[in-house]
DNA sequence: ACAGCATATTCCCATGCTGGAATACGTCAA
DNA sequence: TTGACGTATTCCAGCATGGGAATATGCTGT
């Protein structure tokens, strides 16, 4: 089978960049049109509205009807997930002394 | 253009569920050949070496040789961009006192 | 040298992606 | 209505994927 559609989870959806500078972009500016996002992002309108349509899949965004316009606002909670995840290595890189730690934790398990 | 390879950074590395379930085996049981992980994740022994190869290529993991075994080690730095990129939406879902927080942060911009 | 184990690599396939261009849709103003 | 705006959808292309099967590579003991 090939690689999992970008819509299966979070993990998939922030794999690329621009989706990631999306979600940033919501996240400083707040609820915004797509025009504006298109805006700033210099990216072409389509490009954008589909990189929203997988953002939206997924539960990341959210959309709001306003007139003409379509207000996109983040839903920050569903990355959670992926900050779960990542935290627990988050001991790996904090401090050196860690090190010492981690090989007692780890233990490779030949030890007795 | 397509989607980026999966060994264009750890973003794309980690969106395959097994490629994170051996990272985790790793962080859990520590440096280990490949057959353990094999073993473990009843995987077949072709797609762990796969993702591996990605891991490895990523930099997540690095390999020693020893005798007829390689020992693959995690090297969990590694993950830290992307621990740094998630963290800045935490207080998103840490309490629900943030919610005034965030809505004074953010302000769309329409306001005055 | 040889057999056998541990691991990596190659080949094939179906699928789904991203970007670009063109087009369709829904809403507002006149 | 009609036209214009804001946004979404469709169609196309090239391409890398992950799984399976088969095979290649490398090391070890005898």
């Amino acid at each position: 089978m090939p690689r999992a559609p970008t819509t299966t989870d979070a993990f998939n959806a922030i794999a690329e960049p621009r989706r990631r500078d999306i979600i940033d972009l919501l996240a400083s500016a707040g609820p915004s049109p797509v025009g504006d996002l298109v805006q700033i992002l210099k990216l072409p309108q389509p490009a954008v509205s589909k990189h929203l349509g997988v953002l939206r899949d997924v539960g990341i965004v959210a959309v709001q009807r306003k007139g003409r316009h379509r207000v996109y606002e983040l839903n920050a909670k569903t990355l959670k997930p992926i900050h779960d995840w990542v935290s627990a290595y988050e001991r790996f890189w904090m401090h050196q002394l860690n090190r010492i730690k981690l090989r007692a934790e780890q233990s490779p398990k030949g030890k007795v």
